[in-house]
DNA sequence: GACATTTGTTCATATATCGCACAAGATGGC
DNA sequence: GCCATCTTGTGCGATATATGAACAAATGTC
């Protein structure tokens, strides 16, 4: 790609546009400056054209971000097949076995929540379609980074602040490796309340019509009612049915 | 705001974004370009620019939007204390109904999912946060017109085009209007099948701790167990407690 | 209340982008 | 297989944007 086929105006855009987070749902000029590296100067136009567009709202001082931004996420959900094609079967499989049921894909070291079909919520964090857990420490995290080649895992392993969420969290990376090639071999991965206390999962890869992993399944569980060793011997089947079924649809 | 306080190569890049929808997954250059109504040599350098930055993968002919784009969305849904405090109240409440709850708020003239609890699925459409209805009706929808000053809401109105979705939709801008009042005098409103046939709704308006209408909550239910005269009967008072709990809670 | 910082805004100019026109390549009909 | 049509890629002049410094205003500190 030639240097001028980059809009660098739109890049910086996107940059401000991501710099609203979690914990600064209020910016200022400067905290936007601040937070993408740009310019003061450069961070309040980008900021007055969203706010122009009703991307964002601005009160002299503090801007937000508007309902109106959602429309550019749903572009990609409505436009999609593959979370379409997904939700009614993790519907039915949620309801089958009373848990949570998601299925999500690989976006750098996140794994990004694409569909979901949650019962009783047992997580306190709230997962959605868009929602971003790191990778390292989900189930389905761990069989998209095992689908992967093994160069490629473990760059982005490297790449991953590899933080203990909880006691149980695995954050070595050599250890990290061993799991995911046994995740690999087994075909399925089990994360044992190393993400948040008391949540259980399970997960297994979502295969397309030519054997290519393309998402993953996971259910979730309280630990209080299914012990990790239990989760695979529950769950299993359930979620390698709803693969095998899904399978021919995907292209 | 001055001519010079607007990127337009940051307007042009979400327009290109938007061009993504429903029944397109992946647009060639020239299908952007008519879209958006941009240059070619434009859609081609903003689409360049996605798939560079990896909001977009490119195969050399069409281009499709990956799952990063929902970055965008997210930082939005997360950065915006309203979701957060919402949903655990839609939870209790839609296990407490046994039927989906959710929440929203006006864009335009689209209402705007912002949170949603899911019971076992009834309607064709899968809704979630980012999910678009057209305001006129939905029961949200209604709602939120009816908390805008008349001459607003018939505004919004005459730009919608009003589109029978089944047979009992109502499509007459001055019945409309009437029901808009009637709605706002009774504090609630009832749908019953305009949108899809065999799904009824009720909704609320949400109010923050100074009187504001700032979004709006609803109950959906199959009409083959609810018909629509029972539905303020049932899921009112549930409905308007939620409202009301939540209301010191809301700035 | 005066000083020091931080923040927002403006401006001139160097730089990058836009849209047009044209060339090259792909597609489809017959 | 050939022409008509549509699509994509590129060079260039005109136009729009980014930059960083300078100033003004607001905010915080002692």
């Amino acid at each position: 790609m030639r240097e001028t086929d980059f809009v660098s105006g739109f890049a910086r855009g996107l940059k401000v546009i991501e710099a609203f987070g979690e914990t600064t749902p209020k910016l200022s000029i400067s905290d936007v400056a601040k937070a993408t590296g740009l310019d003061r100067a450069t961070a309040r136009r980008c900021l007055l054209t969203l706010a122009e567009l009703s991307y964002a709202d601005y009160d002299g001082k503090f801007f937000a971000l508007t309902p109106r931004i959602l429309r550019l996420g749903h572009a990609y959900l409505s436009a999609t097949p593959l979370p379409h094609i997904v939700q009614p079967f993790l519907d039915k499989l949620s309801e089958e076995v009373q848990q949570s049921a998601s299925a999500s894909v690989l976006d750098g070291t996140e794994v990004v929540y694409i569909a979901r079909a949650s019962q009783k919520r047992v997580m306190s964090i709230n997962l959605m379609p868009g929602s971003r857990l790191p990778a390292y420490c989900a189930s389905m995290g761990r069989v998209l980074l095992a689908a992967l080649p093994e160069e490629e895992a473990r760059a982005l392993l490297r790449q991953t602040v590899l933080k203990a969420f909880t006691p149980r969290t695995k954050t070595d990376p050599a250890r990290l490796m061993e799991e995911l090639i046994r995740v690999r071999a087994q075909g399925f991965a089990v994360i044992d309340q190393e993400l948040e206390l008391g949540l259980c999962s399970i997960a297994v890869p979502l295969e397309n019509d030519r054997g290519r992993v393309v998402a993953a399944l996971n259910i979730g569980a309280p630990a209080a009612s299914v012990p990790a060793e239990q989760m695979a011997e529950r769950y299993l089947e359930p979620l390698r049915a709803v693969a095998r079924a899904l399978k021919p649809m995907l292209r």
